[in-house]
DNA sequence: ATACCTTTTCATCGATAGTGAACGTGCTGG
DNA sequence: CCAGCACGTTCACTATCGATGAAAAGGTAT
C-alpha cells in the first residue's frame, strides 16, 4: 500500500523548482539553487529545460512560470463536471448574498476549490481556485464527508489525520461522526471558525443519485454571520444553490 | 541563440505526459504509453512519480491532472500586474457590451490570454485563459506589437513567422508594418476574421509611460459587428476600458 | 582596470531512468 | 466456469544521462 515503487528524481526536482518559482515569483538560477540547496549547474539545466518546453519565460534575466500553467489550470478546471454545471450558479449565489461563494470537490482526501466567486472583492482567508484544505476543518469538506462512503472517510482520516487549526477545529473521530450525522439531517455543514479564526462558512453538498459530486458554500467574517436570521437566510441560499446545480446535472 | 545546451529528457517526458493527459482527459499507463510511444513501465513510473507529487489523482484506475495545476495557474494569473489592475474592468466591459472581453499579454512572442469574461456565455472561437495565439493574427496581439520596440517585433516575426489562418490573415511584413502604424494612430486594433473565420475582434493597448503592459478586447461574430455604428460603439468601449486600466496602474 | 556578481559551458563519473520480461488481477466472452 | 486477454504493477539489469565542480563568458558597479 505504501507506494514503495521507484519515482523519478529528476521529475521531482523539476516540480520542486516549479513550486520554488511559485513562491519566489521570479528568480535566476542562483536563487533557485540557493532556495532548494541544489548545485547551480543543476538548477540551470532544469530551468533551461523548463524554459525550452515553454513552461517558463524570461524577463530581465529572471525566470517566471509561464501562461502554460494557466492554460493547464483552465483545462483542469473545465474538466470538473461540477464546474461546468455549477459555475454560473455559484456566481449567482455570490451576487445574491454579497458574500464569497466557493465550489469544492474532494481530491486526494482534501477539499479542492474548483471555483470561487466574490461579490465583495474581499478575499481574506477564503479559498482560492485550486487550493486544497483539510476536509474536517471546512464546511465544504464536511458537507462532502457526510455523504462519502464510510470506508472512504476512514481512509481520509487515516491519511491526513485531524490536525487542529484553531481552538474550534474538530480533533476527535467521535466528534466528527456526530457532526457528519447532523449535517446529513440538516443538509447544511457549518465551519464555525474551525479552519481560520474569524471565518465562518456555510456549505451544502451537491448530491446526484446519492453521490456527492461537490459542495457549495458562502463564507465571510464570523461577526457578520452572528445574527441567527442572517445565518438562516444564508443557509437557505446555499441549499438552494446546491439544489439548482443538482438539477443542472440531471438535465445535462 | 539556438539553445544548444543539454536538456533533461526525463523532465521533458514528464511534461509530455502531462500534456497527453490534458488531451486525453483521463488515462491509464497503457493508454499514455500508446499515445506517446513509450514503454509501459516508463509511462507507469512517470505517472507514479507525478501522482506521488500530487499533480495527478486517480479515479477508477485512471489518472487525471489534479487541482495542483489549477492552483499553479491561479498563482500565475494573479502574478500578472495587468490582471490585478484589469480584471474588474474587463468584466465590466463584457457586461456593458454584452460581448466576450479578453485581457492579453505578450509572452514568448505570442499573445497569452490572462483573463476572459463573457457576458453572453458564448465561447465559440474566443480565447480561453492561458491560451497562446500568434500576435500578427489577433487584435490583441497587434495592439501590443504596435507599441513594442521595433527590434522586439523583428525578433517575434523571425521566431514565429507570419503563418496564415484565414484568407484575411496578414502574411507580409510590409502589410503588418502599415497596419501597426494605423493602430498607433487610431488607438484601436482590428482582427477582421484574420485568425478565425467569422470572428471579429477589437482591441486597445494598455500603455503606461509608453510601455505596453497588455491589451483588452471584445470579440464576437463578425456579422454582429457589421454595422459601423455598433463597431464604433464597441471601439469606444474598448478604448475606454484600456484607459481605465491604465489609470488603475498609476494609482497603484 | 578590477573585483565580484551572474549565467552558461564542459568533461567526468556514478546513480538512475528506461527496458522487457514476468507476476497478479479483474474482466469478458466463449 | 474457465481461458484468455489486457491492464497495472514489480523486478533486475545496464547503458545512459543527470548531477557535479571547475572554469569560461558575460555584465555591472566600484
Amino acid at each position: 500500500m505504501a507506494g514503495t515503487t521507484k519515482t523519478i528524481g529528476a521529475v521531482e526536482r523539476a516540480f520542486d523548482i516549479v513550486e520554488a518559482l511559485e513562491r519566489l515569483e521570479s528568480a535566476g538560477a542562483s536563487a533557485v539553487a540557493e532556495e532548494l540547496s541544489l548545485s547551480k549547474s543543476t538548477a540551470y539545466t532544469h530551468l533551461h529545460t523548463l524554459h525550452e518546453q515553454g513552461y517558463l519565460h524570461k524577463t530581465d534575466g529572471e525566470y517566471r512560470l509561464s501562461g502554460q500553467f494557466l492554460r493547464l489550470g483552465t483545462t483542469v478546471q473545465q474538466g470538473y463536471p461540477v464546474y461546468r454545471h455549477g459555475r454560473a450558479h455559484v456566481e449567482e449565489l455570490a451576487d445574491r448574498t454579497g458574500e464569497r461563494a466557493n465550489l469544492v470537490v474532494e481530491e486526494r482526501g482534501k477539499g479542492t476549490c474548483v471555483h470561487a466567486a466574490n461579490a465583495s472583492g474581499r478575499t481574506d482567508g477564503a479559498m482560492i481556485r485550486g487550493e486544497r484544505r483539510h476536509m474536517h476543518a471546512t464546511a465544504t469538506g464536511k458537507a462532502l464527508l457526510a455523504h462519502l462512503p464510510a470506508e472512504r472517510v476512514d481512509e481520509i482520516v487515516e491519511t491526513h489525520g485531524l490536525p487542529s487549526f484553531t481552538d474550534h477545529t474538530i480533533t476527535s473521530r467521535e466528534e466528527l461522526e456526530s457532526e457528519l450525522a447532523e449535517i446529513r439531517e440538516t443538509g447544511i455543514a457549518i465551519d464555525a471558525e474551525e479552519s481560520i479564526d474569524g471565518l465562518r462558512c456555510l456549505a451544502a453538498p451537491i448530491l446526484v443519485e446519492g453521490t456527492a459530486y461537490g459542495s457549495v458554500s458562502v463564507s465571510g467574517p464570523a461577526r457578520e454571520f452572528a445574527d441567527p436570521e442572517r445565518d438562516a437566510e444564508l443557509s437557505e441560499a446555499v441549499r438552494k444553490a446546491a439544489n439548482v446545480i443538482e438539477l443542472d446535472f440531471v438535465f445535462e
